[in-house]
DNA sequence: ATTCTCGCGTGACCTGCATCACGCAGAAAC
DNA sequence: GTTTCTGCGTGATGCAGGTCACGCGAGAAT
């Protein structure tokens, strides 16, 4: 079907609109000479892992497409989703500048496409170009921003029933239509929902079904329709 | 008793180790001489507040002695304590990089000097000196570290014992010695802690003399004494 | 067609901790 | 001196949500 994959990745990933906004947009010419060639593209099926929490730290990974999940877990197996990596972000940034092993553990859960590139290639590369650790700098404070408004959410909540109302608007403000009733897709378990606000797998359930018969959304499928934004606002605490 | 202020926190601050450690270590001379027209000083008393959450960005904060607290808090009044910033830590980095509001509130707990160094100074010393941007990251990297640690910390455990255990520990491995009976001094009120791990006072104080019922740790004034430092790892969970 | 697995739905229980409501001591304010 | 405040100690109470246990339907695998 789509033969030569290494190729094709390297095309979609060059021309990749996300990459560009991010880190790497408007760079010289020959920054982008340097960066092509220390750069290597792979594709990753559904639940493959790119990097595993306290692995040496080999890089960093630039998703071109797909999505990737982030978490980490304790000795006991439980899990908490820190974020889910969309299009454009740079993987495994902290931990390659500070040269620590890697904090998070990164799993594929929509196929993906992602560039590599190895440590020192990249600490050479940011010391050559200092513009572009600017740049890097600017994505680590808002990975950091978003980490510090999910510590909010988890430790100034009081309820289960907020964080999941919390979570779900988040989401569709970046998945789907920003109306009163709007739609997005979330193509995610209970549990993983479970993980991300930190409750059981049952309670979200619950949740759902308690949402559903409060008139607040609708679950069509993969499709998630919310019917009350304002309720849900009220429920997370809007402020918060 | 310590006349003229200003310039006397100057010296301290162009002196201090800690600032030397992190980022502004081994700069070419004209950086350091282009650092210092930028850079301001002053003292803070106790209770002083250097930015809160929601302000607009002003610039960054380079804290030379004392400790300021950081911490977000939510609309019903509620807080947690994000963490403790010592010496040497450059305060609001994430904000002023991306150039969003300041996403903590940075409180003065022990009396304390700070270089400030407003947002577009800042920016455009990063720029003239890529070098330099290159140690923000690093910094933003393990600020981002602390965060992750947090979250787990917050995120994983099940019992607000488990959270004082490793609170405690990560304390002492800051703040004392590190023998299986070690001392640290430790001036929080349980309410402080509390916002901390995120649990009630009364809960704190409720864990504490249990602690001490079984032999834990003593406190003794503003000394906290473990004696029992492998119980409470088992209790922290270890691998956690 | 039958077995497995996975994700969802629900009921029953039971416990950890938040919350309320005090008392008490030391420090600071007057 | 008395009063006020702030931080700590403790009991009583209630409930949110974790945990266990099971059923069910839909795919996938054989």
């Amino acid at each position: 079907m789509r033969a030569p994959y290494g190729l094709e990745i390297i095309e979609s990933c060059v021309t990749c609109p996300h990459r560009e906004e991010r880190i790497f947009c408007n760079l010289s010419p020959e920054a982008v000479q340097a960066l092509s060639t220390i750069t290597s593209a792979s594709a990753y099926p559904k639940g493959a892992t790119l990097f595993m929490e306290g692995q040496a730290v080999r890089g960093v990974f630039i998703v071109c497409n797909g999505s990737v999940k982030l978490s980490t877990s304790s000795a006991d197996g439980k899990t908490l989703i820190v974020r889910i990596a969309d299009p454009g972000e740079v993987l495994g940034l902290a931990a390659t500048v500070t040269g620590k092993q890697y904090e998070l553990t990164a799993d594929v859960i929509e196929p993906a496409q992602a560039n590599f590139i190895a440590r020192g290639d990249f600490l050479a590369f940011l010391e050559k170009y200092g513009e572009v650790a600017l740049r890097v700098a600017q994505q680590m404070g808002e990975i950091y921003h978003a980490a510090v408004a999910e510590m909010r959410s988890i430790g100034l909540s009081h309820s289960a029933g907020e964080k999941l109302a919390r979570f779900l608007l988040d989401w569709c403000a970046g998945h789907g239509s920003q109306k009163e009733e709007s739609r997005a897709t979330l193509t995610m378990t209970h549990e993983e929902i479970a993980q991300i606000i930190g409750a059981s797998r049952e309670t979200v359930t619950r949740l759902f079904t308690d949402f559903k018969k409060k008139r607040y959304l609708n679950v069509e499928g993969s499709a998630l329709i919310i019917r009350n934004k304002s309720a849900l606002e009220k429920l997370a605490g809007t402020a918060v």
